[in-house]
DNA sequence: TATGAATGAGGGTTCATTCAT
DNA sequence: CATGAATGAACCCTCATTCAT
């Protein structure tokens, strides 16, 4: 029977991944500047130092976790955008998709929410600027496909509309609770018809 | 003979104010704790010390920022909500008046938004739970008239349509520019004309 | 009366020479490694912290010892080469000069002694090789120069005898005191005596 | 039948002398205090933990360095010493062992030099200060012996002529590398020469 | 023998804050 | 009003060391 992992690629990636859980979860509940080293490890049940067995620096722990996020985010909206469906379908679907991923990385999202923007100043984190573009692009594309196929309003200013949509969706992390009365999917739907259709009455 | 020994009364309410704008626009930018009082200090052409003359502490200069900001805002919403409109004007007359507000304090709202969340768990800042509350009092009440009034849809979980609007709205103030191409009225109506009738195009 | 220093070129340059002075005794007394920023701190009566409003980090301290030392070593150096002096006299002369420095920079000659090999790595010591080097091209330059002028023994390794005699001197540094019996222009004389006619006597 | 149980006597000699060898080499490339455990233990191919199988500590790694290069030291010195030559032939004799000594320790010969001097106050090293009495002794006496037998020059200061020769041989370490163009017995020559007779040439 | 994971003391550094001038 | 200098607590991180496996 062979030895797997010959090399040492990463030791434990299930201790690994129990560790940036609770620094998500603490990171998302107090901002990272405001979360210590301390206060993580206190809450993983080891000591500050004994962390750095596991990371490289706190920024390091950031780093993973926002980009393990960011990584499963696009797979999910790549599968979404590559289907060839239509603009109103596809919006349907990337908004489904994005509140599936707030209930699977809800930390990492309202991290993501709170930090991106000063974060993607740093070269660290230049790929949280990549992200954003990719992102902005995709949508902002889609929502123009749907203008110029009479799916969507033509009354509007684009941008504006597509701001409007991407931060309904995402400030969402800031409040939802995973296991509460609403599934992604009951949320997704919701959101969706009063995007689409609005909030008021129809006569 | 007006009080003089009160600490911190200065007697130039203007350099308080300029000061207070320039922490406020530091704080909006880099995240009220990854500020420091220097960078303020800076930014206004003085030392770090001597903000101490104008203020006791780094926290008291966020909480006049804060509490200045909620004052003045809620003297336009008390002046909306006293005006007796139907609920369908009283949601546009509060958007508008929240975008004016965002137009005015642009980075006070941006710190609001980043940092009531973890702020509001303070004594000194109860104020931030408190108007939270009313807040939600004021939105909440008028969509709930509103689903009464068969003016909003019936058919979506009040709560979520809440936390919908809210968002909506005050999100803005991350991407807002003043002096950009829309005015904030401009900006008020297009988003109500999204939230009211939707995305989509009506057949 | 004119403002002296109209900008904050450098603070009180006072104390920050008391401050280095006091650093160069611990680093050589105990290595900079083994040197806590306290214990610098400690023999300077003030906290660890304080030290951070003069200087930019221990390295920083470090450099500025070694940069003021190399500085003043090489504007003497530097006049005694431009002099014109025969091989013999000049040698004569620097090994003078390098007992004077010794004598003034006694601290910081030991620490050069101790760290400059491993420092000289990283690139904000490379001033330390690039010093090293000037210094080989002129003793050993002298030194031929000696020997092409009949003046110093043809029969010798003239490398070996660079490193003799520069070793001689610098090493003096690690158990001389300022105020002892001798005067550095004394132990100069004695050094030169040894090192250009011998220790044996003659017949 | 051997002992077993007391610490660290590990049955296989080969090994610890290898790491000793390591630990040396890495000890005298970037100092004792800038060295971790785990640079040693990367060297040697192991994990930082596993050296605690061979050794008690990092302390007792460089205390076995130093003493058992003393040890051999003193054989080969106490063999000269004993011999009963003449105050001339002890000089060249010891010079010669010492560079002996330098070419089969030459790392733990530049440990030596760097470090014993603040090592010799712990009284775990107090064998480096009697170690240099018993040298002082050894040097100083036949200095003064030859002086005595007008072998060597009577109007240096004796006490600086023997830090003078300690020195220049010892300070060899710093730059010396096993394997070079000279013998270490060729080095030792041609040191005496200077040493002995001086560099300039005579008249 | 060696590993993986953790400990715990301490080190360099930052920063809000103070205060005499 | 503002500065220069210092305080002191806390922070991130390092590292020698331990120990069960």
């Amino acid at each position: 029977m062979p030895k797997q992992n010959a090399k040492n690629v990463t030791p434990s990636p299930a201790r690994r991944r129990e560790l940036l859980a609770t620094a998500a979860e603490v990171f998302a509940a107090q901002g990272y500047n405001a979360t210590t080293v301390r206060k993580i490890a206190d809450e993983a049940g080891m000591l500050a130092g004994s962390l750095y067995y596991h990371f490289d620096s706190k920024e390091g722990i950031l780093d993973e976790i926002l980009s393990t996020f960011l990584d499963e985010l696009w797979e999910g909206y790549d599968t979404v955008l590559a289907a060839g469906l239509g603009p109103r379908e596809t919006i349907e679907a990337l908004v489904t998709e994005s509140f599936r991923e707030i209930d699977r990385h809800r930390a990492a999202v309202a991290i993501y929410q709170k930090e991106s923007r000063h974060l993607a100043r740093q070269p660290r984190f230049g790929y949280l600027a990549a992200s954003q573009e990719k992102f902005e692009k995709a949508w902002l594309g889609t929502l123009e496909r749907g203008v110029a196929d009479q799916v969507f309003r033509s009354d509007l200013d684009i941008r504006l509309t597509y701001r409007f949509v991407r931060d309904t969706v995402w400030v969402a992390a800031s409040w939802y609770r995973p296991g509460g009365l609403h599934t992604p999917e009951e949320i997704a739907r919701q959101y969706l018809s009063m995007v689409l259709d609005g909030i008021a009455v129809r006569e």
